[in-house]
DNA sequence: CTGCAAACTATAATCTCTCTAAACAACGTC
DNA sequence: GACGTTGTTTAGAGAGATTATAGTTTGCAG
C-alpha cells in the first residue's frame, strides 16, 4: 500500500505533512477518529502539524473518497478510514463505534423516491446500550 | 390536541412560553426544524422567547419525548416532531428531509450486539440526489 | 534555477450550543 | 390572597468545533 500513490491517485499533491497523516490514518486497522484526536495523534508522534493543517487535509481526504465523514453527533465530525460501504454499530455508553460489513445488513422496504433522484447512500446507525433500567 | 395537558403528561410543567413554542411545532404538520429556524419561527409569530430558552425547551422536549433528534449533519442539531418510530430520506440538492412512515422499511442481518447490549435505535437515513454526472 | 500555484501556519473569526447568575413565575400551603 | 419553594426565563459570557484570512513556505513545471 503505497500512500503516496494513493494520495496522487486521488488528485491530492503528495507532500510531508499529508503523508504523515496518512501514514497515521491507514496503518492497516479501520478506525473511527475525530479531527482533534488527529491532532493529538499527529503531536505524540512527533508531527508538528497544525490543527488547520489538520482539518484541511481530512477535509480534502473526504472530497478525494480517501475518508467517510460520520454524523454521529452534533458535537464534532467524525472520520471513518473504511470507505466501502458499510454500516455501523454505535455503543453510546462507551462511545465506541463498530463496524457491520458491507453486505450483512439488509435494507429492504425503500419508498418511491422523487422524481429524477436517485440513492447515493443508504445510512444504517444501530445505537445500542445497556438496558434501561428505568425502562423495565 | 391539548398541548398543555402533553406538556404535563411529559413531565414538563405548562408554562406560556412552552406552550407557544409548542404550538409553533405541534400545528398537526410533522416538521423538521433546528434549533435557529425554531428561534426564527418564534420571532414572526411575535413571541419574545431567548434564544437559551429555545435550546432549554428544545432539548427538554427531547427528554420528555416530544421530540426526537435527527443527526444529519455535523453543524447543528434537526429536531423531529415525528417520535414515532420511522426513517428518513435527506435530499441532499434541497436539504429536505421526508419521513419514510415506520414498519416500511426492513432492516435484517443485525450482527450480534457486545455482551449485555440491547438494541435502542435504529437509525436509517436514505441520501438521495440528482445523478451525478461526474460519475456516469 | 525561477516562477507560480498550492500548501501550511498562526491567529482571528464564526457558529452552535451551554453555563451562569439573577429576575421572574407557577403552584401548593396556609 | 400572601408566602415560600422550586422550576423557568433571560442576557450575556463562555466553550468547543470548525472555517476564514493573510502571510510564509514548499512542490513542481518549464
Amino acid at each position: 500500500m503505497d500512500l503516496a500513490a494513493k494520495l496522487q491517485a486521488a488528485g491530492l499533491r503528495s507532500t510531508p505533512k499529508r503523508l504523515a497523516i496518512a501514514r497515521l490514518l491507514f496503518d492497516g486497522e479501520d478506525m473511527h477518529v475525530a479531527a482533534d484526536a488527529v491532532a493529538r495523534m499527529a503531536a505524540q508522534a512527533g508531527l508538528r502539524v497544525s490543527l488547520a493543517t489538520v482539518y484541511n487535509t481530512l477535509n480534502q481526504f473526504v472530497a478525494a473518497g480517501l475518508l467517510r465523514r460520520v454524523n454521529l453527533d452534533s458535537e464534532r465530525s467524525y472520520f471513518d478510514t473504511n470507505t466501502a460501504s458499510h454500516q455501523h454499530i454505535y455503543v453510546e455508553d462507551e462511545q465506541r463505534l463498530i463496524d457491520i460489513p458491507g453486505g450483512q445488513i439488509r435494507v429492504s422496504g425503500l419508498p418511491a423516491l422523487p422524481e429524477g433522484m436517485e440513492v447515493r447512500a443508504v445510512e444504517v446507525m444501530v445505537r445500542v446500550g445497556a438496558p434501561k433500567p428505568t425502562q423495565g
